[in-house]
DNA sequence: CCACGGTCGGCAACAAGCTGCCATCGCTGT
DNA sequence: ACAGCGATGGCAGCTTGTTGCCGACCGTGG
């Protein structure tokens, strides 16, 4: 992954830590994009923000692009803030679809590929052209996201019901019966769920049970 | 949680490995039942296992109820199938809805609860007639279990197809779609999502989906 | 060849889900 | 008091999903 190589596929999480680690030290620029805050980059990239917060906040400018899915659960709302205010990162939510992406200065990109043999393989990419693309693609995303306190404002409400209309949907019941449970009328048990499934950027049932366990909702 | 106290209440896996270990290396009858394969319970029964397997083969008896939802992962279903040839473990499957339990020698049961604060806590329970309750019912779901080989040349047709169908109910497209793209009918589509939601013990697709990701298959 | 069993796919009836519409209600501000 | 706004919930039309039915087709066995 030297000069030379414009695109290095890297197979597994412990690679990719031993690889980039040391971008997280020297680069001035971060910019981050996640569908939720279980990924490695993230994971990893908020314990190495924390050195990096340390030693050279003032010195680096973060940014993180989110889906609305991870402001649904409040604790994980909460540890976005938390980063936002130690760290100066700045964060914005956005409803489009993300492919996990880090850039470090324009001058590199990782994407997330997929989950295959039980590890995540990921490309690395330091030719100048694809970079420049692929961080175009991320400020248009950048600047169409809504900044994380004024999305989670709308999403408050959302979020306090959530919890028991998750519950109800995993458990299989229909609308009408999660409704009468819930002391709502249907449609507006339905207006929730819209909401929720709007917020998981799911077109469908099946879809929206799948992020909402990503996320660990339920 | 030595004598004279009937339940006990254990929170976290490590702590319950702490508790619990011993009994892997001197029981003569363990008990298992769980939803799915990534659980602490089973996932730890089976190094212990491993361990009692190789020093006391033929002197303890093994049994493993799981939920259909397993056997959907070609590799999961291999490894049930070792476990089963390495182990002399007799498994079953089962439609019941399942509580993760785990009983030794009809004498202690453990009852895995909730998640909560990240930490799973278990009931460990000792006292006779609760545990003797625990068993008898524990037997009545065996008794009606199906054979692990029986079930699944049942479900090995599913299981063909399934990666390609739980990929397009991910992606969130309408059965119609997801038809053509698989250049099946509708109805026989149809027909396979139903099949792998009966194996899921889903209701719902939403439920499915969560099942799914619980699973590992999406 | 015929009979049988199993699967597929079109059709249709029905249920469940999605969403717009609108009357009603409660709250707030003037 | 009234006006305005937003949320609720019932209703209804539409879409999507669920499942039975049945004819067609294929493979197998006698």
């Amino acid at each position: 992954m030297q000069t030379g190589e414009a695109v290095s596929i890297v197979r597994g999480d412990e690679e990719l830590l031993a690889r980039t680690s040391h971008l997280f030290a020297t680069a001035t620029e971060i910019a981050c994009a996640a569908n939720g805050l279980g990924t490695w980059m993230l994971t990893h990239a908020s314990e190495d923000l924390d050195a990096l917060a340390r030693a050279r906040r003032g010195h680096v400018r973060v940014r993180k692009v989110y889906r609305p899915g991870v402001l649904i659960d409040p604790v994980s709302a909460q540890g976005l803030r938390r980063v936002r205010d130690r760290h100066g990162a700045e964060i914005r939510i956005t409803t489009d679809e993300l492919n996990e992406t880090i850039l470090f200065d324009r001058r590199l990109a990782i994407l997330a590929g997929d989950l295959s043999g039980g590890r995540r393989s990921y490309s690395v990419i330091t030719q100048s052209e694809a970079v420049q693309g692929i961080t175009s693609l991320y400020e248009a995303v950048w600047r169409s996201a809504t900044d994380l306190d004024v999305y989670d404002a709308g999403i408050a409400e959302i979020r306090e019901l959530a919890p028991r209309v998750l519950d109800l949907l995993g458990q299989g019941v229909k609308d009408e019966v999660a409704a009468r449970r819930l002391g709502l009328g249907v449609r507006t048990y339905r207006r929730r769920v819209a909401e929720l499934m709007d917020a998981l950027g799911a077109d469908s049932r099946f879809q929206a049970g799948v992020r909402a366990r990503e996320l660990g909702l339920v």
